[in-house]
DNA sequence: AATTCTATCATTTTT
DNA sequence: TGATAGAATT
């Protein structure tokens, strides 16, 4: 019953053996999350574990909703309360949070992001007159980040040499600073518990006891620290069941290590690498490219992904001008699929990097297209949020110096740098608070002090009886954060709309049944945005970042931005290991598409201020030309010129309907020399040769045109003036 | 203390 | 180019 519907090799791997550790060898496409999923039903049902004694670890918080909610449909059963699923960050919080005496945190210790961790730093280097050119908060951060990863603590280091020293000794004061406070970062959650664990023989016997299957998702994203930590909990009699695609590694960045696959089968005992070969999702063509580009990789353990889907159309290849002119060809692809009734969330539109979705956002805003960005300024990087959450913190826990600091004068109530310089003193000299330093300094702000406590001291006092929502709203008030932002006319409506959204987030939180404070705002932290975006109603286009986007699917994909220096990226053409992880992205970015797919380029593009021009993606090159329609006409494959665009572009029509008449961007602009020229089209001028129509404005009698040149950039001529004909 | 100005950074990707 | 933090000005 439970395998109905599951081809010959899904079926081996859900039924695998369960007194040996398995690795599932699974192509994009190929049902992976639905093997891991009945894994786990199966399991149950066939009496081999209980729920409790089940730990599945997810790449993201996305993909453990995905899997909680897709196991309970399966059981019947909700089950969210006894089975452990999450990323390797929330189940190493949860065991922290379960063990803080024991792991010598603090009770309220604070999760920090990477963000926090930067400023952090930032301030250390500051006071330890460190110049940031000579130390950069990037660079320690990552020195810190990597030892941690490979359990090193500052005090382990053996320094060589002056800069050495520096990087340690900031290292030494990052640690004690954490301790002091009780911050927690990232990779400090998982070296923390492997620390606990490892320690702590009684507690690690305990889940040891506990988690007799271990069920793993992207198997291929794992670092070091990671691996050690699914070792040490699996000890020898535990089973661990891997779920990997090394072609989809995509995060060596962060430290992942592809080589804990072959690592696993040594250390686990894995007899048969089960693989998972046909791809459910996409068309023969989009897989065929898909393929095609990953051969060109090295060191694959290879596999051959086959569809038996119907064939279809070709990639679809558009190379524009401009990164405008990209948007718009978007808008326009978009404009006839939703005229025809097609369901906008199926469509995603993919980049390299989050700053690109900026120029689409704006458009689709303009043109009235519902649209969803994933990450980018995240939610709960917004400073309102800060705030709220901050007062939401300093009344839970009064010591909470990094809250005090941050809301002690916001709004402002009269409490500036010198103030604070003396709280600081004072804190020290008697070993409090900042917060009890307030109720015991003299000068002329203590006035002012002493109210801020009487403040958080009300606040604490009536929300004794409130629940986490009513809580965090009655903060909003109470603060003056609501009438702070009432006032402010410039951002004031958008940033109260975030605070609202805050509430309706910790709303829906509560439902999950967890209300403790402390652990709503630890796991805040670890919520990247996508699941905190503000609600779209109803359906909308879905932008996000290749990274973002893996694990997921939609029926149209446009990647965008297919330009050597952007994708594959400048900083990873340098050394091959890098570029073939560019490859890897551009693998997983195709292999989201089930129907159709677009490759998007811009000729020249806007970047730093600057106008630059850069030529097509090596990428696109590797896919054979026959899978490609290149309905721009710019260019052929291959070429990389772009000086040599001289035939007409406009082969492919690009008119652009307003949505209402009194848009300045209209569709067709009427010349008196019996001239029709769209958004678009490729013209002449005299003087600066040819270039393409961007925009087209009406202002009164006034026609001006936004065309770009090619070499030049963009100009707005006057249509009545300028010597144009169309080409 | 609030407003305006200016300088600097950012664009690789995320838990 | 555009956001933002810190400086400078009122």
């Amino acid at each position: 019953m439970l395998l109905s519907g599951l081809n010959k090799e899904q079926q081996s791997a859900v039924t695998c053996d369960v007194s040996s550790s398995v690795l599932v060898l699974a192509g994009a496409g190929s049902g992976k999350t639905r093997v891991l999923t009945t894994r786990v039903a199966w399991l149950i049902e066939n009496n081999f574990a209980t729920l409790e004694q089940i730990l599945a670890v997810t790449f993201t918080n996305k993909a453990a909703k995905e899997m909680q909610h897709r196991v309970s449909e399966i059981l019947h059963v909700p089950v969210s309360k006894n089975l452990w699923i999450g990323t390797f960050h929330s189940i190493s919080l949860k065991i922290l949070g379960k063990h803080s005496v024991e792991a010598n945190l603090p009770k309220f210790f604070q999760v920090i992001d990477s963000h926090d961790q930067q400023n952090l730093i930032r301030r250390l280097l500051k006071n330890l007159n460190l110049e940031e050119d000579n130390y950069p908060p990037k660079e320690l951060q990552k020195f810190i980040n990597n030892h941690k990863e490979l359990g090193m603590r500052a005090d382990g280091l053996a320094p060589d040499g002056m800069r050495q020293q520096m990087y340690v000794k900031v290292y030494q004061e990052y640690e004690s600073y954490c301790n002091q406070e009780g911050l927690v970062d990232f990779t400090e959650l998982l070296l923390r518990c492997y620390e606990l664990l490892s320690t702590q023989k009684d507690i690690l016997n305990m889940y040891r006891a506990r988690f007799r299957h271990i069920l793993i998702d992207e198997f291929q994203d794992t670092n070091d620290l990671q691996y050690r930590w699914i070792k040490l909990l699996a000890g020898a009699d535990n089973k661990v069941f891997a779920v990997g695609d090394d072609d989809q590694s995509i995060y060596a960045f962060r430290g992942a290590k592809v080589s804990n696959m072959q690592s696993f089968i040594r250390d686990f005992n894995v007899g048969e690498t089960i693989r998972l070969e046909q791809n459910y999702r996409s068309t023969p063509e989009i897989l065929s490219a898909a393929n095609a580009i990953i051969a060109n990789n090295n060191g694959r353990i290879g596999k051959n992904l086959w569809t038996n889907n119907q064939a279809s159309d070709k990639l679809h290849l558009y190379e524009a001008y401009t990164e405008e002119d990209e948007a718009f060809f978007v808008v326009d692809e978009i404009k006839n699929l939703a005229r025809q009734g097609y369901d906008l969330s199926r469509i995603a539109i993919l980049y390299r990097s989050n700053a690109q979705s900026r120029v689409f956002e704006q458009l689709f805003y303009q043109q009235g297209i519902a649209y969803q960005v994933y990450g980018g300024l995240r939610f709960f990087d917004r400073q309102e949020i800060k705030h709220a959450l901050a007062y939401l913190r300093l009344v839970v826990n009064s010591s909470d110096n990094e809250a005090f600091l941050r809301i002690i004068n916001f709004p402002a109530r009269g409490i500036g740098a010198v103030s604070i310089v003396n709280l600081q003193s004072i804190a020290d000299e008697r070993q409090v608070s900042l917060f009890d330093a307030c109720k015991i300094s003299e000068g002329k702000s203590s006035k002012n002090l002493l109210k801020f406590v009487t403040l958080i001291e009300n606040i604490k006092v009536n929300v004794v009886n409130l629940d986490l929502q009513d809580t965090m709203a009655y903060i909003i008030e109470a603060s003056g954060l609501k009438a702070h932002y009432e006032e402010d006319k410039k951002s004031g409506v958008e940033r109260l709309e975030n605070l609202n959204e805050l509430i309706n987030a910790i709303a829906i939180y509560n439902k999950d049944g967890v209300n403790s404070v402390a652990e709503f705002l630890a796991n805040a932290v670890l919520e990247s945005s996508g699941d905190t975006q503000k609600p779209t109603l109803g359906s909308a286009v879905q932008l996000l970042t290749i990274h973002s986007a893996k694990g997921l699917e939609f029926d149209t994909v446009f990647i965008a931005g297919l330009e050597d220096g952007l994708f594959p990226h400048d900083n990873c053409l340098m050394e091959n290991k890098e570029l073939e992880e560019e490859r890897r992205l551009m693998y997983v970015a195709i292999t989201r598409a089930r129907k159709k797919l677009y490759l998007l380029r811009a000729c020249s593009r806007l970047m730093w201020g600057k106008r630059q021009s850069a030529p097509l993606s090596r990428f696109v090159n590797e896919i054979p030309s026959e899978l490609i329609n290149n309905i721009s006409g710019i260019s052929q494959i291959g070429s990389t010129d772009i000086n040599g665009i001289e035939q007409d572009a406009s082969n492919y029509n690009h008119g652009i309907a307003p949505k209402n008449p009194e848009t300045k961007i209209s569709r067709v602009s009427l010349l008196e020399n019996d001239l029709t020229i769209k958004i678009g089209d490729t013209v002449k001028h005299a003087k600066f040769g040819n270039g393409k129509v961007l925009h087209l404005n009406i202002d009164g009698k006034k026609m001006t045109g936004d065309i770009f040149f090619i070499g030049l950039g963009k100009k707005t001529l006057d249509l009545n003036i300028a010597k144009i004909e169309k080409c």
